[in-house]
Order: structure tokens, then sequence, then C-alpha cells
DNA sequence: TATATTTAAAATGTCGGACAAATCAAGATT
DNA sequence: AATCTTGATTTGTCCGACATTTTAAATATA
């Protein structure tokens, strides 16, 4: 613990690899991926706090902490003599960037997946309308830049999906709604974790880029119904391109279109 | 503080009045709320937990549980040495349920007002489509009870609030979707909260019910076409009950029915 | 026997203090 | 001038104790 200070050597060390979560952070990560991947099913009690922090090596303080971020996050609720148990996915903030990402880290299940393309569908295309309506030059150079680096690295790179990402919070962020802005961060991350989830499954054939270069200039252009139409064509494409073998039904008709 | 063992007299007390909060929650809802109505604004660094906790004499434990779920909600972040400072509005988790209800506690700004509206037009409809297209026997049930409460009681008075959020809940329920589902907390939260604003500003002339009603025959009906229209006129009546002065500009027409 | 009361237990909730780790700023060194 | 060292400050982690709440068992009572 004394005299062994480590010397300056890896300086320039490659801290590129994780975020290093904090310890109360990481417990909550687990636990989190965890619950929302089934493992623990709504209504199970956590072991107590004495005995889960025990197990996990870490202090009961810790442990607590973890726990207080998952009920903020509705994923769980804890009572006294009761305990700590999960609660009905109803009272799940699924929209939290956390949980999405958590939920989309795993395979997530066929009906999550229609679940979240059914929200796009309803959210972006009005979205790029009002972004059509209300961008800056700033927002369109930002979106302009995140669609260069993509046609530049590509979907199947983690910069190309990151750029891509770049594009769709951009384009939310010139709604000029907060409420649609915070669906920014949420729906980002799915999304994010869902192009790796397509990359896993098989490199994508199909280049999104024309889709996504007709929403830009319908929004840089102002023309809110041309940017409508665009981004549900490229909603359309994206689920297309999912390595689903069937969807379920006649889903996309049963909503889309109706009238 | 000792030798005052409080006796069981009050037993039968009135417990009704609030949901008796645990210390670590209502901390967290104190400073939710200072942070959310701006008294504490993005960039500000809070004080240091000793001296926090010590002004509000409560244990360091019990306040940093409290920052932790702020933290899971996205409106503040904790470094080592820098301090817990307010996060920037954008990484706010707006849709969180508790969040939504700080925001609408006290006088929410036009903006947040108009935002809200805004995405209620671009959901709500949607998912009363969804929801005539998908609901079942039980939905139905449920969604013409709270009607008939809110018949009886009127929105003037907390019952029928409670009635009317109701009826919305079990509405985004019957679409099926987890994600539109997950809006409901926090939504729900909203409204009651803005219904409140509204009463408190003055009793509602115009009786809401006959849209409702109309929203309810449609999805009971399985009429996705008319359910849209409906909610679509319900929600821009409840635009138009809003007591406020003037919208901005050419609100609604910028977005709505552009095609 | 059935009911009501009391008692005991078990779990989370709160408290206080101590030390660790990280990070920034200023000072010392080369 | 640049680098290294040192120190100070703040959050992070750990530990141990007790309080509070709630359930369940035990006991007394009708």
């Amino acid at each position: 613990m004394l005299a062994t200070k480590p010397n300056k050597v890896a300086a320039a060390s490659p801290r590129l690899k994780r975020k290093e979560l904090r310890l109360h952070s990481s417990i909550a990560r687990d636990l989190g991926m965890h619950i929302v991947s089934g493992h623990y099913r709504p209504g199970h009690v956590l072991a107590g706090e004495i005995e889960a922090s025990g197990q996990l090596k870490v202090s009961r303080s810790a442990y607590r902490e973890a726990v207080r971020m998952l009920a903020a996050k509705g994923l769980v609720q804890s009572r006294t003599r009761t305990g700590t148990r999960v609660s009905a996915v109803e009272q799940w903030h699924l929209l939290d960037p956390d949980v999405l990402a958590w939920v989309f880290a795993g395979e997530p299940e066929l009906e999550v997946l229609q679940g979240l393309f059914e929200l796009r569908t309803i959210i972006e295309p009005e979205a790029a309308a009002l972004a059509a309506a209300r961008r800056n030059d700033k927002n369109i150079g930002v979106m302009r830049g995140a669609l260069e680096r993509m046609a530049l690295h590509t979907v199947n790179v983690e910069a190309g999906r990151i750029a891509d990402k770049e594009f769709h919070s951009e384009l939310l962020r010139a709604t000029r709604n907060p409420f649609i802005i915070s669906l920014t961060n949420g729906v980002a991350a799915a999304v994010h974790a869902l192009t790796e989830f397509k990359q896993r499954a098989q490199a994508l054939k199909r280049d999104p880029l024309p889709e996504h270069w007709r929403v830009f200039h319908a929004i840089a252009a102002g023309d809110t119904v041309e940017a409508r139409a665009a981004m549900t064509e490229l909603i359309r494409l994206a689920i297309t391109d999912m390595p689903v073998k069937r969807w379920p039904e006649n889903w996309t008709d049963s909503r889309l279109m109706q009238d």
C-alpha cells in the first residue's frame, strides 16, 4: 500500500477501452442487465443487502446506492422488511437511456424490436417535419458532417455507427422540443446497440446512405412534407434490414397508412 | 429526542395525506424540484456532501443516495474532486415520471407546455389507433369505468382528475407497445399535474367528457381511423382549454396537417 | 375455539466516522 | 520552460451500530 507509488510509465495509456465506471454504477449496470434480460423476473425479491453485498464483495453502502439507481429507473422497489423486489415491466422506465441500452445489449425479443420500430415510426417522421421547420445552420452543419463521416466509415464499423447516432440525435435536437430531444439519448442508444446487433448477425449489404441524404436535404431545404416522407421511408428500410425471419402477422399494414 | 417514546394513541392516524417518503427520496425530490425549476442551473456545482448533508441535517449516506437517484435521472453528474454539478438540460430524462411531475409541479414555462402538447399530438392519436386495433375487453372495461367516474366527479376535483389519468393510461396500455406504455406513467403524471394547474387558474368551463366518449367508442368499435381523429380533436380542445394568453406565433399550423 | 393483543424477528433505513482514490493546483526540481 | 512532486479537496468505499417499519408468531383474552 505504501512505497509502491506507481511510476508514470504508462502515461499515454490507452484508456479508450472503457468508461471505468464507479463501483456503484457497475453494480447497478450488472443488476439492471440481469433484470431486463429476465434473469430476475418481476416480483422476484433480491437477496438482502447484507447477503447480496457480501456475495459481490462490496460494501453495503455501494450496493445500496446501486439499488437506489435502479429504483430511480423504476426497475425495483424497496420496502422495509419486505425487501427489494423487481417491479412489474409497466413500471420500468424503458425510455431511460441506460435501461434501453441494457435491453438492447442482449438479444432483444421480437416484440421489443417491433415496439421500438413502432415508436420510431410514430415519432421520427413528425420529428423530421419539425426539424425541417425549425432547424438552424448549426443543426444542418452537424448533420452534414455526421453523414459525411458515416459515408467515410460505413455503418459496419463503430465510427460509422457513432456518426449515424449523431445524425439522428442532431435531427431530434433540431425539433427544439425538449421532450423529443430527451427521447434522443434513449432511442439513439437503442439504435446504436441495434446496429451493432444487426452487424453481429450479418454485414449490412444495402448502403443506407441515400435515404439519409434524402432526409437531410429535405430538412436543409425546410420542406416539412418531404422530410416526413423521407424519414418514413428511412425507417421502413431499416425495418427490412433487420435480420428477422418474419415480422408478426400483417404488422406494418395494421398501423401505417390506415387512412 | 429520548425518553419520549410515542405511545400508540393515534393508531388510526389519517396517513392518507402523503406517501411518507423515505428520507433519501424526499431529499431527491426537493433537490430535483430545485433543479428543474431553475433554482440550480445547469453547470452549477452543488455544495459538497459534508456541507450539504450538514445543512439538511441528514447523514452523508442519505444525501448520497439522493444524489445517486438524481444522477440516475440525468439531472446531475458526480466526479471526484470536481463535485456534483447540474447537467445540461439535454441530459435530463424529461420523460421520467418523477422529473416530469417535478417540472409540472411548479408553473411550467410556455415552451415546456407547448413541448408536451406537441409530443402528445404526435403520440396519442397514433396510440389511439393502435389501441383500437389491439384493445381487449379488459381495456374497454377499465376505460369505460374511468370515464364514468370522470363524469361523476368532474375534473374539477381530484377524484375526477385521477379517473382522467386512468383513462389515458389504460388507452396507452391497450397499444400493447411496452415503450408507449412506458410513456404512460410520465405523460399521465404530467397531464395530472397540468389539470391541477389548469384548475388553479380557473375552473374548467367546458365539459371534456364528449370528446373522451368519442375516443372511447371508436376504440371499443375497433375503428382506427375514427380513434385517431377523435384523439386529435381531444388534444386540440385540451390545448384551447389551457389558460395561456397566446400560443407562440402560428404554432399549431406549423406542424399539424401540413400535408 | 376464535379473536385480539403483544411480542419478536427480519429487512431496509439512517447515522457517524474512517480511510481510499482521483484530480486539480501550486510549488519544487531539473 | 517544462516536468515532476507534493498537497489539498472532493467524491468513493468501507465498516459498525442503531432506528424504523412491517410481517409473523406467540400469547392473552373473550
